[in-house]
DNA sequence: ATATTATATTGCAATATTACGATAATAATT
DNA sequence: AATTATTATCGTAATATTGCAATATAATAT
C-alpha cells in the first residue's frame, strides 16, 4: 500500500511523527545544519556544498518549508532561507516532551 | 530513484537522520508510547490497542528493534518488548544536541 | 500428538520518496 | 531586448515504505 493510516492515530501522534519524518533524511539534516552554521543561506550555496542536483535540493527545501521549520524570503534573484525560530522551538518542545518522558524500565523484561 | 545517497553525507548526519526516520511514523510513536505507559508490553496488546494487522505491527516492532530503541525478550509463548533505556538515552542525547544548537536568526532574512 | 496462542516471515499490491534532467519563471545585468 | 543567474516545477525512473493475507514457527495446553 505505502499509505499511512493516519486516521487511526491521535492528532498528537501524527503531528509528532510528521515532525520526526521531515528530519529523517540526511540531506535535510545537512541543509538545516548549513543554514544554522552560516546564520543565513541561499539555495545555490547548498548545491555547491552538498552533492545533490539543484532540483533535488529545491525539493528538500520545499519539504522543510512546508513544516514551517525554515522560511524563505526573496532577495533579489536569490532566495534567503533561514530557520523559523518560532517553529524550531515548537519542534524542540514537542520532541523534548516525547523524549523527556520517564521511561521506567526496571520492572520489565527482567 | 527512491534511494537516499547516504555516501555523500557525514556519518553523523546519516545516523541522526536514521534516528529521526524510525520515529517518523505514527504507529511507531504509538507503539513506543504504549510500551512506556504500560512499563512492559507484549505485541498482542498492540494488535488490540492499535487498529493495524498483526503482521503490520510485527513489522514496525522489527524496525524499532533494529535501531535498538526497544528490545524483546521471549516470555513463554509471547514476547515482552520494552524500551532499551541505554539506547533511548543515546537517542535523547543525539536529538538534544541537534535541537539545543544555538539557532541565531536575528541577522538573516530581515 | 494435536490444538491453541503468540509472533515472525513471505509475498504482494498500492502508494510514497528520492533523485535528476529538462524546462519554466523571475530578477538582475549587459 | 537579450543574456545570465537563481530557484521552482514537471515528468519520470528507480527504490522504499506501508499494510495485509497467508503461512511458518515456536511454545504451551489439552
Amino acid at each position: 500500500m505505502g499509505l499511512t493510516k493516519t486516521e487511526i492515530f491521535a492528532d498528537e501522534q501524527n503531528k509528532l511523527a510528521s515532525a520526526f519524518k521531515v528530519l529523517g533524511h540526511p540531506a535535510r539534516i545537512a541543509i538545516l545544519q548549513h543554514i544554522i552554521d552560516k546564520k543565513a543561506c541561499i539555495c545555490n550555496d547548498l548545491v555547491d556544498e552538498l552533492g545533490l542536483a539543484q532540483a533535488t535540493i529545491s525539493q528538500h527545501l520545499k519539504e522543510l518549508k512546508n513544516t514551517g521549520i525554515i522560511q524563505g524570503t526573496i532577495e533579489g534573484k536569490s532566495v534567503c532561507y533561514c530557520i523559523n525560530d518560532v517553529i524550531w522551538k515548537e519542534f524542540q518542545q514537542e520532541l523534548n516532551a516525547f523524549f523527556n518522558q520517564d521511561v521506567n524500565v526496571s520492572n520489565c523484561c527482567g
